[in-house]
RNA sequence: GCCCCCAUAGCUCAGCGGAUAGAGCGUCGCCCUCCGGAGGCGAAGGCGCAGAUUCGAUUUCUGCUGGGGGCACCA
């Protein structure tokens, strides 16, 4: 598919210049034209309103200004017609072109990506980063859908793409879910806990996995050994994890483990390059501190000098204990992205992460490398709702609701669809007996329904003897050229969804096409006996180039494209 | 106190400086002689407040009000 908008701001653009060589028009520095598509269809397809910002520099009234553009625009040959309105130069798409379209859409399939704006380009997605200490929760599920489907978007816009889950399996947080699954398991055979143990994760989830235990081992793991549970705890999780995310279709081509970064020296590394530029020194206290929280003395910690960059106060990289904070490895692991020479890393976090964030970002300045690179969908939280109250999620307290539990429930489709259908930074309250309530009035299923009725065409067709193979496409009519035109934004909906990082993008427009598509099926009958057989084979070949946008939409979602509902 | 996000229809949310601000759900009318009823047609109903920039502001900026989140030698 073309940008239609792009080459059409060329074209005016070269017009303005063209004007003014000519004398039509004053010299003035010509800005950047910007072409808009406005939302009723039956105005213009596109339109630039230039006219009326060059009022000012060019001293002449709008409409003229806009006449003398268009006098000497030469615009692209899938423009039907030039008309200016007021101050506006309305384009109109032209009908052969559009009837070009439905067999070029056909041609393209759903195989390749859409449009080439990120070809030769490499990026990276990091999304989920979850770490094994429990299922998949709601407010996950959200950063997974979105990093998911911003993947699928830039896959779409022709990048090449790596989508990553970065984890940590060391430190307190598995070791107490160690215990917390050594307690489990003794539960499970009936002994009490070692002294000290504790259940520090109190979901169901690591009952199942100590029953499981005694049944694999017995009561061979009675020694004080932690390792084995560890071990246990980890794997299953890691499983766990992972199938429920193939349950909603997404996969992550590298796992990347923190340990890592530990085994290769880059963390001890990373702290030596920020202390060598004279980012870091040690001491009880930070040196510049603005923030109003308690203060801590236990003992001389090693600091990052974060407020040079705007920080409030300086941060620990290294504990007094010796043992580096999350933000020291945090950095080491963002300098690997940046040296596996991705053009653009995509990261896509929760809110709460945005302090560590930045501070990762402070680190790369200090050590001269290009943060901009670094892209962050600061995805807002997901506040769930039951019976009218919040509940504080939390996976310490196994009070919260996995995405498992949610699929179960509603169903994968919805479940992505819920969740992407709103832009990433606006906060959203999960209600989830209504979402189990509503799930059959779940937009996606209107999505899907297209896509179903075009399959049902088919059938029909099919047992009918009535194929699209040769079709006349002069046959089609005003209310499929109409469907055309909108469908064709896919392209351009698909750029600015890239270029924005804006997945949810591509959910409304899908639902749009939905709206545009469902009133054209009803009026467009195929295989109706008043329907001439070459008419019915023009709007079957419409039928299957619309299918193919629905196909391709639900793809870019991560949804399912059902024959039958 | 500082930082971030949000404020648009009864509800949940779109709206990359432009023409008459959209959709879903809900409410109220109407429509199954058909490939399709998880459908179609129609109605009611809205930009928190005050400034600034601009030919033009729901959109950018500032202040205010209101809501949410974050300010660990946790990850």
């Amino acid at each position: 598919m073309k940008l239609l908008p792009y080459e059409l701001a060329l074209s005016v653009e070269h017009a303005i210049r063209a004007a003014q060589t000519a004398g039509d028009l004053p010299t003035f520095d010509v800005p950047d034209v910007k072409i808009s598509a406005p939302k009723r269809p039956e105005q213009a397809d596109y339109a630039a309103s230039i006219a009326m910002q060059l009022a000012k520099p060019a001293s002449l009234p709008p409409p003229l200004i806009a006449e003398h553009i268009v006098k000497h625009l030469h615009p692209p040959a899938y423009i039907g017609a030039v008309e200016v309105i007021g101050g506006y130069i309305n384009f109109k798409l032209a009908d052969a072109w559009l009837r070009e379209q439905v067999e070029a859409i056909i041609v393209e399939g759903t195989d390749s990506a859409i449009i080439d704006v990120g070809v030769g380009k490499r990026t990276q997605v990091e999304f989920v980063s979850a770490n094994p200490t429990g299922p998949l929760h709601i407010g996950r599920s959200r950063g997974a859908m979105v990093g998911d489907a911003m993947a699928r978007v830039l896959a779409a816009a022709g990048y090449a793409v790596e989508r990553e889950y970065y984890f940590n399996n060391a430190g307190q947080q598995m070791t107490n879910l160690s215990i917390s699954l050594r307690y489990r398991y003794r539960e499970a055979l009936g002994l009490p806990p070692i002294t000290g143990d504790e259940l520090h994760y109190k979901g169901e989830y690591l009952a199942d996995f100590g029953k499981l235990m005694a049944e694999q081992h017995g009561d061979a793991l009675t020694d004080a050994d932690l390792q084995p549970f560890k071990a246990f705890a980890e794997a299953n999780m890691f499983d766990a994890i992972k199938a429920t995310l193939k349950r909603v279709d997404i996969r992550h081509d590298i796992f990347f483990n923190e340990n890592s970064l530990y085994e290769s020296g880059a963390v001890w590394e990373t702290l030596a390059q920020l202390d060598e530029r004279g980012y870091i020194y040690k001491s009880t206290l930070p040196e510049v501190d603005n923030t109003k929280g308690e203060k801590d003395e236990d003992g001389e910690a090693t600091w990052f000098r974060s407020s040079r960059f705007g920080d409030n106060k300086d941060r620990v990289v290294v504990k007094a204990t010796g043992e580096p904070t999350y933000t020291l490895p945090d950095i080491a692991y963002h300098i690997n992205k940046l040296a596996r020479g991705f053009d653009v890393c995509v990261n896509v976090l929760g809110a709460d992460h945005f302090i560590e964030h930045q501070v990762v970002k402070y680190g790369l300045r200090a050590l001269d490398l290009d943060a901009s690179k670094i892209h962050v969908i600061l995805v807002q939280i997901v506040h769930l709702m039951k019976d009218g109250q919040r509940v504080k999620s939390s996976t310490r307290a196994g009070n919260f609701e996995t995405l498992d539990d949610l699929i179960d429930q509603t169903s994968a489709d919805a479940v992505r669809y819920m969740l992407l259908a709103r832009s990433a930074d606006s906060q959203m309250d999960f209600d989830l007996d209504l979402a189990v309530k509503q799930s059959n009035d779940n937009p996606v299923y209107y999505i899907q329904y297209a896509y179903v009725r075009c399959a049902g065409i088919f059938r029909e067709a099919a047992a009918r003897g009535v194929s699209d193979d040769g079709a006349d496409l002069s046959h089609l009519g005003d209310a499929e050229l109409k469907f055309i035109r909108r469908a064709l934004q896919l392209a351009d909906v698909i750029e600015v969804a890239a270029r924005t990082f804006e997945p949810h993008q591509v959910a409304f427009f899908a639902l749009d096409l939905a709206n545009a598509f469902h009133p054209v099926f009803d009026s467009v009958r195929v295989l109706h006996s008043e329907v001439p057989p070459e008419v019915a084979k023009a709007r079957l070949r419409f039928f299957r180039a619309a299918q193919i946008v629905f196909k391709r939409l639900l793809d870019l979602m991560g949804m399912t494209a059902p024959d039958t509902m």
